[in-house]
DNA sequence: ACCCAGGTGGCCC
DNA sequence: GGGCCACATGGG
């Protein structure tokens, strides 16, 4: 499988921690990675980048955090209610929560409120390292009108997966290649103009 | 004055 | 299994 290499190493994801990169991937739901910046700032002003502290936070002071992402409410909950059933696992260690197997710590990610498939493989992969391919709308879209392939969810990322060398690293970097492509080129909405078009010459699929 | 963003959960059929 | 809706601010 091959692909753009045309923007270099991304180095994703950007964020400081392991809990910093699950609060991220949160609040991103829907939403520009500027105002999660935002509201990632407003966190770490007050110290909430930590689990035991952002779980015995009222909600009103979260809503004022995460207020610039959109859905603040929503996603304050989730955020502490996340947190909360973290902490219940693993004491708060992230290290020991994803040293269990993929599978097993995915059914329990997936269990709690706000994270859904995406959320959930953006968490393995790049907070726990873990083999799995997070596919978002970009990619989607991508599949859709450069492989002409259409599904949903489950059947593009084990069509990715099994086209895809079985590197964590390429995993992460593909990933991060996509959504910084659809940044940059417009595609992530449809398109405005012809030269944001995707250029089918660019993304050939081989192997 | 629109349209969209690195989704998710609830409800309906 | 899919289709539609609410959730909400900020930028183009």
């Amino acid at each position: 499988m091959k692909l753009l290499n045309m923007y270099g190493r991304q180095h994703w994801w950007p964020a400081r921690t392991k809990f910093e990169v699950i609060v991220g991937a949160i609040l991103t739901q829907q939403t520009t990675w500027p105002n999660v910046e935002l509201a990632i700032r407003n966190l770490r002003r007050r110290r909430l980048l930590n689990m035991h502290k952002l779980a015995n936070t009222p909600m009103k002071t979260i809503y004022g955090c995460v207020y610039p992402t959109g859905f603040y409410r929503q996603k304050a909950k989730r955020l502490r209610d996340v947190t909360r059933a973290l902490l219940k696992k693993c004491d708060g260690n992230l290290s020991i929560y994803f040293k269990r197997p993929l599978e097993e710590v995915r059914l329990d990610l997936l269990a709690m409120n706000g994270i859904g498939k995406e959320t959930a493989d953006s968490i393995l992969l790049y907070a726990g390292n873990k083999m799995i391919l997070p596919v978002d709308a970009y990619t989607l879209r991508l599949m859709e009108r450069v492989e002409r392939r259409r599904g949903n969810y489950d059947f593009i990322q084990s069509y990715l997966e099994t086209k895809l060398p079985r590197e964590i690293s390429v995993y992460k970097e593909l990933h991060a290649l996509i959504v910084e492509h659809a940044k940059r080129t417009c595609t992530g909405a449809k398109p405005r103009c012809a030269k944001c078009q995707v250029n089918p010459c660019l993304y050939r699929f081989s192997r």
